[in-house]
DNA sequence: TTAGGGTTAG
């Protein structure tokens, strides 16, 4: 740098190199702290440099600091493109935050018209914020601007994830109407949305018509929603033809995915005799017989077959093959093993999975939890109980009234204040279902003395 | 800028 004027394209670097939002923000503001020797006042900031901080800002969710360097990006002279507008709007969208996105998008700092790849942005964020789908057609009305393919398919998810597939059905019908062209992401959000509410003739009627109509080859994705429709329904014979189309056809990346879901079918029909073949036919294929097959396998055995030793045998195959179980496989099988009432069986295995290379999860402890209480054992639960508040992990609601319900019968006052104090630690004293739930403790007056302690965690939130 | 499948809980 000696003898170079310092200039945003340096500047530029130098953020592009930093990778903490934070640190690289105070490099922003204060250029001359990267310069060998004193910048010239007012440093010049280029296009480039606003458009690295503020995504940098933006996906480390620094939104005061964001707002404020749009803020000074609007006095500027520069104008930044939408790219960066649909940085900020999807940021909002990603922090679920609706209202912000919307203002964003209407941002002084970015020069209109806006075009449909920033409103298609918006409707994305709103849809992931579980915006109902008539303030979208309304966002839709206000922005002006005309739609796409992607707007549609957009609107199209919203709407079957609202529960109307004939919604998002008629949708398809408008596009089409308005000779904007459906794209093969069409017909993928489409056939999902038909598959995931059981109407899988219509998803394979468009399964064929995408290809003889709009000339459009169903890809992975359209499989993969048809196959889990088949699978969901049961119906393992038309999965293993679909499996078979796939498998004719290259482009589709056949994968260990497809073949788990298929896995875990069978089991759930019964015909788990025909998996070993299947796994022959993965190996003859060059697919991987991955963690995810095996944990198929595993809650095969443990949910549809009740066998926890047929379990624990795919557990040890799979180490042996040197695939290493991951938190799922232990859960599912502590969830199996809680409830045959093996709750000290799971108890051990869950005391082991470090020991395995695999820390017990949230999910492991609330499994646990709840597999004792739901025997009885809320003394066994209470050392969970502890444990889960030393790792910040929350039982569930259900988990949490029903031991807490448990101790009250029990009559043990010390235990349950004890408990309530634990519980306030990991929140988990929002639900009003336990409010109820101990509620009825404070009617005997040698528990009133529970009450300002009840009133002391209910602070908690 | 938009769509999918795996497995545990809720």
């Amino acid at each position: 740098m000696a003898g170079n004027k310092f200039s945003s394209y340096h500047l530029a670097a130098a953020l592009r190199r930093e990778p903490d939002p934070a640190a690289a923000l105070r490099l922003f503001l204060n250029p001359s702290s990267a310069a060998a020797s004193p910048i010239p006042t007012p440093f010049r900031y280029s296009l480039r440099c606003y458009d690295l901080i503020i995504s940098k800002v933006a996906a480390a969710r620094l939104f005061p600091a964001m707002e404020s360097l749009l803020s000074s990006l609007r006095t500027s002279s520069l104008s930044p493109r939408e790219p960066l507008l649909c940085c900020v709007i999807s940021a909002y969208g990603r922090a679920r935050l609706p209202a912000a996105a919307r203002r964003a998008f209407a941002h002084p700092a970015f020069p209109a018209p806006r075009t449909s790849r920033a409103l298609n942005t918006l409707l994305h964020a709103l849809l992931v914020c579980h915006t109902p789908l008539d303030e979208l057609f309304s966002v839709c009305r206000d922005a002006d601007v005309s739609p796409d393919a992607c707007t549609y398919n957009i609107l199209m998810r919203a709407a079957a994830a609202s529960g109307s597939v004939d919604h998002a059905r008629l949708l398809f019908d408008e596009m089409v109407q308005r000779r904007i062209a459906p794209t093969v992401v069409t017909f993928g959000t489409l056939v999902a949305a038909f598959c995931s509410s059981g109407r899988l003739d219509e998803a394979f009627d468009l399964k064929e018509a995408m290809a003889r109509q709009y000339n459009v080859r169903p890809n992975a994705h359209v499989y993969a929603s048809l196959m889990k429709g088949l699978c969901q329904s049961g119906d393992a014979d038309n999965a293993v033809r679909l499996k078979e189309e796939m498998a004719g056809n290259a482009e589709l990346g056949l994968d260990s995915a497809i073949y788990a879901t298929l896995v875990r079918a069978l089991f759930r029909v019964g015909r788990k005799g025909e998996v070993v073949g299947l796994l022959e036919e993965m190996k003859g294929r060059g697919i991987a017989v991955d963690r995810v097959v095996h944990n198929a396998m595993i809650a095969g055995f443990c949910e549809d077959e009740m066998d926890l030793d047929a379990a624990f045998v795919v557990l040890d195959d799979m180490q042996k093959s040197g695939c290493k179980a991951d938190t799922v496989s232990y859960n599912t099988l502590v969830a199996g093993l809680c409830k045959l009432g093996r709750w000290r069986d799971a108890n051990e295995l869950v005391e082991d999975m470090p020991r395995r290379g695999c820390s017990p999860d949230v999910v492991t402890y609330r499994m646990l939890f709840d597999g004792m209480c739901a025997v009885g054992e809320f003394h066994e639960a209470n050392q969970v109980l502890d444990e889960m508040v030393f790792k910040g992990f929350a039982p569930s609601k259900d988990g949490v009234k029903r031991f807490v319900q448990g101790i009250e019968i029990e009559g043990d006052v010390v235990l349950l204040e004890s408990a309530l104090c634990r519980l306030a630690k990991v929140n988990a004293l929002e639900s009003s279902g336990w409010e109820k739930a101990v509620g009825g403790v404070l009617h005997e007056p040698a528990e009133l003395m529970l009450d300002k302690q009840l009133n002391s965690v209910r602070l908690v939130d």
